[in-house]
DNA sequence: TTCGAGATCGGA
DNA sequence: CCGATCTCGAAT
């Protein structure tokens, strides 16, 4: 059941660009974990001098990943509780990531059922969170190479190249009027309605 | 259908 | 203290 994609195949200097110019580009990519996963549907740019990025107040041990190479996943944990990951965008030295929102879940909806204790597919993947947990990203999972073909997360190419939308990013109570949420114009696997 | 609180813990 | 969240129960 589900769709075959084709992983770890974007060329190394994709993510070699501000965040924010990265972030509408990987909406349309495949993201896998083991064989599970889905096309991203939503994502949101953090950069080094934007007040709401974790790299903003400088290097420590957590953000270190950020300012490391790109294409390399900067995981964390969100409110104690929830799993958040993001793929590293822009030049090694300058911090940037990209958040994945949201999933359109298209391989081993069995086994994220499981993890996510839900039925409907809607609640699999919407939301950062909601994720993770799908596709059990752990936190020791940060710094990992996403663009390695076997490695245990992988960022794969755009599988479509959808209509974008972008507007302020979710859940923040700094620098709120950035534009910098991007998802697939009319999907219906988006964390919260765009617009 | 909307609202509010609780969970839970590492970082600054 | 507070957060790039989610869930559940209560009120509407």
């Amino acid at each position: 059941m589900g769709t075959r994609h084709d992983p770890g195949r974007l060329p190394r200097g994709f993510y070699e660009r501000p965040a924010s110019e990265v972030a509408p580009e990987l909406v349309g990519a495949v993201v896998t974990a083991d064989g599970v996963g889905g096309v991203i549907v939503e994502a949101e740019a953090y950069e080094q001098d934007d007040p709401a990025c974790h790299a903003f107040a400088g290097i420590t041990d957590r953000t270190s990943v950020l300012y490391g190479p790109p294409g390399h996943a900067y995981v964390y944990l969100c409110y104690g509780i929830h799993r958040m990951l993001n793929v590293v965008c822009s030049p090694a030295g300058i911090a940037g990531a990209v958040l994945v929102r949201a999933l359109e879940p298209t391989v081993g909806l069995t086994q994220m059922r499981a993890r996510r204790g839900r039925e409907r597919a809607w609640d699999l993947c919407s939301g950062p969170g909601k994720l993770c947990q799908a596709l059990a990203i752990e936190l020791d999972q940060s710094g990992l190479d996403l663009c390695s073909p076997t490695g245990a997360v992988v960022i794969g190419p755009r599988v479509r190249s959808p209509e974008l939308e972008a507007g302020p990013r979710i859940g923040i109570s700094r620098a709120v009027s950035y534009p910098w949420r991007w998802c697939e114009r009319g999907s219906s696997w988006l964390s919260a309605p765009s617009g």
